[in-house]
DNA sequence: CGGAATGTTGATATGCCTCAACTAAAGTGG
DNA sequence: CCACTTTAGTTGAGGCATATCAACATTCCG
């Protein structure tokens, strides 16, 4: 079933019966993208949106120098480039972290679901509002936090989101990032990323090995990380 | 004239001569609010959204240890709490920065207008999704750009917005932040602010005296900032 | 007039980046 | 199947840049 983004949806928005049955109408093709492979480029005018159905995509913008730096990651129902329903060029790439399935929606048809179901509309509004919360976060969290706090409170969002959304197990997620990820996504040098998870190691509370994460202490990881789940507005069923 | 919002939105949306109306119909409760003073808090959960009729208002993050973190800046026309039409808590506070005079809009009103005119709905969304990408942005700058790139970038985004609403005259435009303003938008330490707009001024590219900010050559700090206004989706009239 | 806020400078230390080397694992092709 | 390459993770060494601390000048404001 189509049902993934309904439930996605429903998260955070109520919505009525028909608008449920309009939504598991909508129809995608499905693409499988393999490891670090372009779902959008920075430049595109796409026609489509994505939705993940498996797997992980990260956001990234490309700079001068050839470096990359990572701005957000999604798991299956995130809708990565929700913004180029209303926003004709892309500003920012989406590339595949990991095999990725990803679902492409035509703008057109999600465009007219709108004006039959102003509802719908909300709810993906809200999602993209959800989006800028924790790009806000983002911010704040790579211009000032130190790379210990960094790194544990990115870890915290991931399992919280994890867990959130149903795709964790109690204490471990899947998130199958490298260590240069990390470093792309944090705005440290890959030699600091490798250290500070080290410490983290040390520290006893989350591990990072093979693509999983594995939460140990986690009142102590969200304490390091100076973090408080309310920017991301959903409640997470049970952490520990 | 209530004219402010409808104009800001046109920049990027067209609308028909009956949402202009509509839009225009709009009433707010003016307020004026002295430098550094709360127009929202962290945690509120406001029944209005805010415009800015004048000055200039900034969102902003604490932190535990009592540090503040910047993560944006608004001027007349902009709406720099939007998002919580859709989402109930504050995840961030909203304060002035010098003198600023906002207008408080019941959200019931806005969402009213919605239900009659989608259009304004869309134009208001391409809004938050404006800004969202500002938010992007400023990811990528505070986490992979040096200071001097950093804070270049930030003067060249600053500049831009200000043209491209008209609110800057050809080679300046009202800055009103002081260094410490400066240093927490940019996640680096006064001291390193200072210096770093010192080299800016020896660059003799742009300089921020008295909450002025004077671009002296535009090319060469927009090279200097790796600036390209493209994430900004609107078209600046002139610069130089 | 006095006190607070802002901008500026110097000195010091440390933490992060860069460079470089190496291991282990995974993927590739002959 | 094994040699070879590539990718990922790890470690050490060294230098520089940024944070921190401290002091002071200037302006603003009450």
């Amino acid at each position: 079933m189509h049902s993934v983004l309904q439930q996605k949806l429903q998260i955070h928005s109520k919505l009525a019966p028909e608008d449920v049955k309009r939504l598991d109408l909508l129809s995608w093709e499905a693409r499988s993208y393999g490891n670090n492979q372009d779902v959008v480029r920075q430049g595109d005018k796409p026609d489509v949106s994505a939705i993940v159905l498996q797997g992980m995509v990260g956001r990234y913008q490309s700079l001068p120098d050839g470096r990359r730096q990572y701005i957000s990651f999604h798991i299956a129902g995130d809708l990565p480039d929700a913004q180029s329903l209303f926003i004709d060029e892309m500003d920012h790439g989406v590339c595949a972290v990991g095999r990725a399935e990803v679902g492409l929606i035509p703008h057109r048809d999600i465009l007219d679901l709108f004006e039959d179901r102003p509802t719908v509309g909300f709810a993906i509004w809200r999602e993209t509002l959800l989006d800028a919360a924790i790009f806000r976060e983002a911010v704040v969290n790579n211009s000032a936090r130190q790379p210990v706090a960094r790194m544990a409170h990115f870890f915290c969002e991931r399992y919280y989101r994890a867990r959130v959304r149903k795709l964790a197990e109690l204490g471990s997620c899947p998130f199958p990032l490298t260590q240069t990820h990390l470093a792309e996504a944090l705005g440290m040098s890959i030699v600091t990323a490798n250290r500070t998870l080290q410490k983290l190691r040390q520290l006893d509370c989350v591990d990072h090995v093979d693509g999983v994460l594995s939460v140990r202490d986690w009142e102590r990881l969200a304490a390091i990380g100076e973090f408080n789940p309310s920017y991301l507005h959903l409640r997470a069923p049970r952490l520990v």
